[in-house]
DNA sequence: TCACCTTTTCCATTATGCGGGAAAGTCTTA
DNA sequence: TAAGACTTTCCCGCATAATGGAAAAGGTGA
C-alpha cells in the first residue's frame, strides 16, 4: 500500500475522464490542493501527464500512450497476421509462429499448428535471444547498424553446438538475410528443430516482427 | 518530486520494454527487492500492472490500456473523419466540426471551415455541456437511459434565453432525435449561431461522436 | 537431500511525503 | 485601476508513511 501511488492513479483516472486544473482535481479526488499539486508535478516529471496548451490544465501525457502502444502492438498485429498464418499452414503443412522484438529478445505472440503428426510445443509467450532463432536474426538484419552493434556487444549464449555466437560470422549472416529476405536455422536453438523466418514490415518500412 | 511515483514510473517503463519478476526488475531499476515488491503491489492494486498467467511475472495492466484508449480515441477518430468533413464542407458551404463525449460534456476535436464569408471561431479543444449544442444532444439521444438520467440529475446551465433546460422537454427532444437521426439547435448556445449535428457510430453500434 | 534461486513478511528507522497556510499570479467585475 | 475571488506555487514543521535490511517461506533443479 503506497499511498502516493494510489492517489496518483486516482488522479490519472479522473484525468482520463476529463482534463482539469489543480484545484478542480483537488475537489474531484477530495485531497488538499497542495497535495494534488505535488503529485501532478511528479507525474509531469514522468511524462504521465502534461499541460494542455500552455495553460494550467493537465491531461494525460505521452508516456501513457507510449506504454500502451508497446503493450498492445503485439495483439493488434496478431489479429491481422493470423489469417495469413493459417494460409501458410494450409500450403506448407508446417507450424507457423509470429514473434516480435522486445528489447534484445524475440517474443512469440502467436502460433498456428498444422495437423502434422510431428508436433512441437506452443511457444506463445516465450522469449528467446535473437541470435538463436531465425525470426530474431531476421529482425536483427533489418535493424539499424547501431542497434545491432549494441546487441552484439554482450555475451551471446550458446544453446546448441550449432549456435553461432561469433560476432563477425553473425554480421555476415545478417547481410545475407537482407539480400535473401529470409533466414534458415538448423538446430541452432534446440536439437531437432529447424525453422525458417521472413520479416513483417510496417507501412513506414520498419520491421515489426 | 515524489520519490515513490518516480520509481513507480521507472518500473512501468522497464515493464513496457519487457515483462519481468520482482528480483529481475529490482536489478534493472537498481532498487532493493522489498521496495520493488511493495511498489508493484501498489501498482497492481491500481490495475496498472498485472501478473502474467498466474505466475510471478508482471506486465502492464488494463488501466494503462484503458486510459490511453480514452486519450487517443479522439485523434484516431479524427484521422478517419476528416475526409468526410471536407466533403461535407464542399457540398454545403458551411463549417463542419467533430466532437466526442467526455464526461458530461462534448469536446470539439476537429473543425473544417468553409470559404464562407461569415466565419466563426475555431472550437477545437473547447468543451461544452451536452444540452446546449446539437452534437451533445445527439450523443445523449444514443446513450443508455441510465446515463441520460445521470446527466439530467444535475443543474443544467442556461446559455441563452433559448437554451432548453427543462428535463422532460429534453427527454422528448432526445426521442425525436433518435427517430430523425439528427438535431437542430437555434441559438441555444450563443446568439446568432445555429447548427445541426448527426451521430457517428462505432462498429459495435455505440455512439462515438 | 541440499543449494540456490526466487517472493513474501516483518520491523526499526528516518527520510519522505504531507497539508495548513501564506505568497504570488490570473482572471472578473465594478 | 483597484478590489475581490479565484487560481497555482512556495514554504516549512510534523508525524506518518515509505524505506530497505534481514530473515522466513516458497520453488526449482541437480
Amino acid at each position: 500500500m503506497v499511498q502516493s501511488i494510489d492517489r496518483a492513479f486516482l488522479i490519472l483516472r479522473k484525468l482520463a475522464e476529463k482534463p482539469g486544473g489543480i484545484s478542480d482535481l483537488s475537489r474531484r479526488v477530495e485531497l488538499p490542493t497542495s497535495t494534488v499539486a505535488r503529485l501532478l508535478a511528479a507525474l509531469e516529471d514522468s511524462d504521465a501527464v502534461e499541460r494542455v496548451d500552455d495553460g494550467y490544465e493537465y491531461k494525460l501525457g505521452p508516456r501513457i500512450l507510449q506504454m500502451s502502444a508497446q503493450a498492445n502492438k503485439a495483439e493488434s498485429l496478431l489479429v491481422i497476421a493470423r489469417p495469413h498464418m493459417v494460409s501458410l499452414v494450409d500450403q506448407l503443412f508446417e507450424n507457423t509462429g509470429l514473434s516480435i522484438p522486445s528489447g534484445y529478445e524475440v517474443q512469440y505472440v502467436g502460433q498456428v499448428n498444422s495437423a502434422n503428426p510431428v508436433q512441437i510445443r506452443d511457444w506463445t509467450g516465450t522469449r528467446l535471444p535473437m541470435h538463436v532463432v531465425p525470426s530474431g536474426l531476421v529482425i536483427l538484419a533489418h535493424w539499424p547498424k547501431k542497434a545491432v552493434r549494441g546487441f552484439l556487444d554482450r555475451k551471446l549464449e550458446r544453446y546448441t553446438p550449432k549456435t553461432v555466437v561469433n560476432k563477425s560470422e553473425i554480421m555476415n549472416r545478417l547481410e545475407r538475410i537482407k539480400l535473401d529476405g529470409f533466414c534458415w536455422c538448423m538446430e541452432e536453438f534446440s536439437d531437432g528443430i529447424n525453422s525458417i523466418a521472413a520479416p513483417v514490415f510496417a507501412e513506414d518500412g520498419n520491421i515489426l516482427g
